[in-house]
RNA sequence: GUGAGUGUAGCUCAGCUGGUAGAGCGCUGGAUUGUGGCUCCAGUGGUCGUGGGUUCGAUCCCCAUCACUCACCCCA
């Protein structure tokens, strides 16, 4: 048997429902703050990754699906979108036009590493960039947006965790006191610890080795390094959370892995996903487009991206946690009695569907009891029992299949009457989906 | 890349210090040729992950291998 390969795998309803949920609600969240659509290739170069995302980084070392074109260029499947959207900023010279540049997009990422729970090889990430401005006002606008969105999930336990890590200017400095301090420290230390230390010494603060945690407290803190512009900038996007009422959580060690990113550093974490803790991630990434080719004044950018498996993993939890069922059926299932009401009923689903009600149609021949049987297992909320002498009299018997509650109406107003009864009639008996 | 756990029917799982397999659910039909959910009956289902070894005999013990899951790592 062919199976999905390791770490991919096939989003089947009704969770595929939830996926479609999330994008459109994320779609409509967007708006109203003004973001508009991106949709960038899938595949790019492999040195655009490399230059943005960092050449040192576990990406772009070992976690990349590169492959070489035939004419021999080396192309990459794209492990994120932030580089991509900045390639096409910079293409573009999308700082040319007026205000500033609000993009999301939505996709498939791959990356090559171990699949673990949360963690997929071809996984979906939902995200949004705001390009050519430093101001911390807009870092708080993005940051709002995301816990509306939450909000409107009802994820609300979701915890917002914050800090800056500084710019080029000031990160060095830190770096070299971070260095020093963990010199004399680092035998005591764990394993992956002094490894760590070589390859990028800011991941030490992350270890959650118990034995470690009072060394790491002893470490220079990065806050303590910021140089002015940082500082007063991440003094301004606090005060504006504050004054918002956004709650937060000043994380002075978090740290992102990517190189690009400046200043405002954020994740949002929720309890239900087990080791892969992170819904979603992002942060300030003044120097990226400059790198890529746009003028300094216009490389300022910020952006984040969420999660998908991981967000309706979260969402999954919390609605079955509340109880949640969702109606895994058909609006209308319509039952033929008898073959020779095959066309007649073909039409009448062809006028509900034009009205907008979802219409699932019975095989013409089969058995009453069977298509009976068959719309409540489906979870259809109404069926209709259409035979010569309903058709005929133009009344169809229409029978709620939660309740049983059965009676005719007018062929012409029925329609207008699925339409009403949909609304106030609750949820059927039949088979429902895991929300 | 490293470690641990698990592989038996479409799904969830049972299977006695080794005698070549069961249940529930599902699916199809019937009881019920214009009335579903409940019930009853029948049918459908498996190279016991794969390869090798031990044994008269292996789903069971041993070795290898593959897959899945979780964790490390890393990140979304």
């Amino acid at each position: 048997m062919i199976r999905a390969i390791k770490g991919t795998r096939d989003l089947l309803p009704p969770e595929s429902g939830l996926f479609e949920e999330v994008e459109t609600v994320a779609r409509e969240v967007f708006r109203l703050y003004n973001f508009a659509e991106i949709r960038t290739p899938i595949f790019e170069t492999t040195e655009l990754f490399a230059r943005s995302v960092g050449e040192e980084t576990d990406i772009v070392t070992k976690e990349m699906y590169t492959f070489q074109d035939r004419d021999e260029s080396s192309l990459t499947l794209r492990p994120e979108a932030t580089a991509s959207v900045a390639r096409a900023y910079v293409e573009h010279r999308l700082w040319e036009k007026p205000g500033l540049t609000r993009l999301y997009y939505m996709g498939p990422m791959f990356r090559r590493e171990r699949p673990q729970k949360g963690r997929y090889r071809q996984f979906y990430q939902i995200g949004a960039e705001v390009m050519g401005s430093g101001a911390p006002q807009v870092d708080f606008e993005l940051l709002e947006m995301l816990t509306l969105l939450l909000q409107r999930f009802g994820l609300t336990d979701a915890e917002l965790l914050l800090n800056s890590v500084g710019c080029p200017q000031c990160r060095p400095a830190y770096h070299e006191a971070l260095r020093k301090a963990l010199e004399p420290r680092l035998p005591r230390m764990c394993a992956d610890c002094q490894r760590r230390a070589q390859t990028n010494p800011l991941r030490v603060l992350d270890c959650k080795v118990p034995e470690d945690q009072p060394i790491i407290a002893e470490l220079p803190v990065l806050k303590d390094y910021l140089d002015l512009g940082c500082r007063e900038h991440f003094q301004q996007v606090c005060q504006l959370l504050d004054s918002a009422g956004i709650r937060y959580r000043l994380e002075p060690r978090l740290v992102r892995g990517l190189d690009y990113y400046t200043r405002t550093a954020f994740e949002f974490v929720h309890g239900a996903l087990g080791s892969q803790n992170s819904l979603l991630g992002g942060g300030r990434y003044d120097g990226l487009a400059q790198v890529l080719g746009a003028p300094a004044q216009a490389s300022q950018g910020i952006g984040f991206a969420i999660g998908e498996d991981r967000f309706v993993l979260a969402l999954q939890a919390a609605r079955e946690k509340a109880g949640a069922i969702v109606p895994a059926g058909s609006d209308v299932f319509i039952a033929p009695v008898g073959a020779e009401v095959q066309s007649a009923c073909l039409a009448l689903a062809r006028e509900l569907r034009a009205a907008g009600l979802s219409v699932e149609t019975g095989e013409a021949g089969r058995k009453l009891g069977k298509l009976l049987e068959l719309a409540s297992r489906t979870g259809a909320r109404f069926a209709l029992l259409v035979g010569e002498q309903d058709l005929s009299g133009n009344q169809i018997p229409v029978k709620q299949l939660a309740t049983g509650h059965q009676q005719s109406v007018e062929r012409a107003g029925l329609s207008d009457y699925l339409k009403q009864a949909l609304t106030a009639a609750p949820v059927t008996a039949g088979e429902v989906g895991k929300s």
